[in-house]
DNA sequence: CAGATACAGACCGGCGGTCTGTATTATTTT
DNA sequence: AAAATAATACAGACCGCCGGTCTGTATCTG
């Protein structure tokens, strides 16, 4: 084959190639042959598209973290909804989509290889805190459905302890374990007035433990 | 040279060598030979005492959790004080030694090398907590100096944040910033009756951004 | 028909890791 | 106590594989 009149698909099956491997077996112990041989391309095709393979992962964890903010642009700037009930959206649909798999389903892989968990504390303090979870702090205390001193460090906080401590993704949990940690969270944000796991999400999590 | 009366010296030196080496360019970048340049060892040396690369940096990342585990095991055992106080020594110790760099002084590569991020992560979630914040957590609960309905989310997430949020290693901070969070995470604390982080330990993070 | 594009795949340097060899010390045997 | 044997602490040649490069080629575009 040459000259493929699509050359965007073959990016797309590489992409989508490399990032279930890597969610698989991890970055390091993914090599470029796996990905040629998963692919059927060859080496000259994957370095005509990409640069390196480190170059592969950074797009591949670009294309999840552009997705997150695109949601979590549009439920920031959606209309109608008080502070307090956008967060709880934000926080409610970033978590399915780690779930559901459509997007963030190889999240995992991210934290098990940690050279990207780095990526993502970056995105989520200097990006997610500041970008999305801040401004709708702010809406909130303004409308009056949160209470909070200081959200600049509660917006770290909820993001640092919602990704990192209690995400199951990060170590294996039973289900009982993921519903204590819910109960605690809820308790630690309803302090500041608002609640952001339901019945709902805290089943999916509980679910997720099982699998 | 050959059978060396004191091979433990040889293995400090290895740990030593690339402990500074993994410090100052990374694991990734810091290759077998390099190692071997600086300790003037051969190849055989090396894995005569190690099995392999990893199990270096491990080695190195070992030995600093040691020198945490004996601290917070000493004060975790120690008699005449209440579980606030004890807690509140932990806490102020395990600063304390990442700033004086006596013994965590190349936690920054654990953050920087993100491999061994994991390693902290499991260090504090799989050791920290269980096994010395929780049990004087219990304490203070026993003795009245500490309020808490779920001693075992509680220990977790004060270890997260102080290790993954508060630390100003993770991030260039201000000293304003850091000053801000510290009294975030005592307010935090703070109803739980009890408070971790008095002025000295703050000026000391303060003054540890300005460098 | 002259690039430019989209691959294919041989090739390369260096890396982590193995394997064999050797000098010295420790232990057992006689 | 001497000799034989085993174990230790290295040394360094060697290997397979991995990420990355380079050249070649078929197809498309202008």
């Amino acid at each position: 084959m040459a000259r493929n009149k699509h050359p965007e698909q073959t990016v797309q099956r590489i992409l989508d190639t490399a990032s279930r491997l890597f969610l698989e077996r991890g970055y390091d112990k993914t090599t470029l042959q796996d990905i040629i041989d998963a692919t059927h391309l060859s080496k000259g095709a994957i370095y005509h598209h990409f640069a390196s393979k480190e170059a592969i992962i950074i797009a591949v964890v670009d294309r999840v973290g552009e997705a997150q903010s695109a949601m979590l642009a549009e439920v920031r700037d959606r209309k109608g909804l008080t502070g307090a009930e956008k967060l709880r959206e934000m926080f409610r649909t970033s978590l399915r989509m780690s779930f559901q798999g459509k997007i963030l389903h190889m999240l995992p892989f991210i934290i098990e290889n940690p050279k990207f968990m780095t990526l993502q504390m970056q995105s989520i303090l200097g990006e997610a805190a500041p970008d999305y979870v801040l401004p709708v702090l702010r809406e909130g205390i303004a409308d009056g459905s949160i209470q909070a001193d200081h959200p600049e460090e509660l917006s770290e906080v909820l993001l640092i302890l919602a990704n990192l401590w209690l995400h199951p993704i990060f170590r294996p949990s039973t289900p009982e374990q993921v519903r204590t940690r819910c109960a605690f969270f809820n308790q630690f944000t309803r302090q500041y007035g608002f609640e952001l796991l339901d019945g709902d999400i805290i089943d999916a999590m509980a679910e997720f433990c099982r699998t």
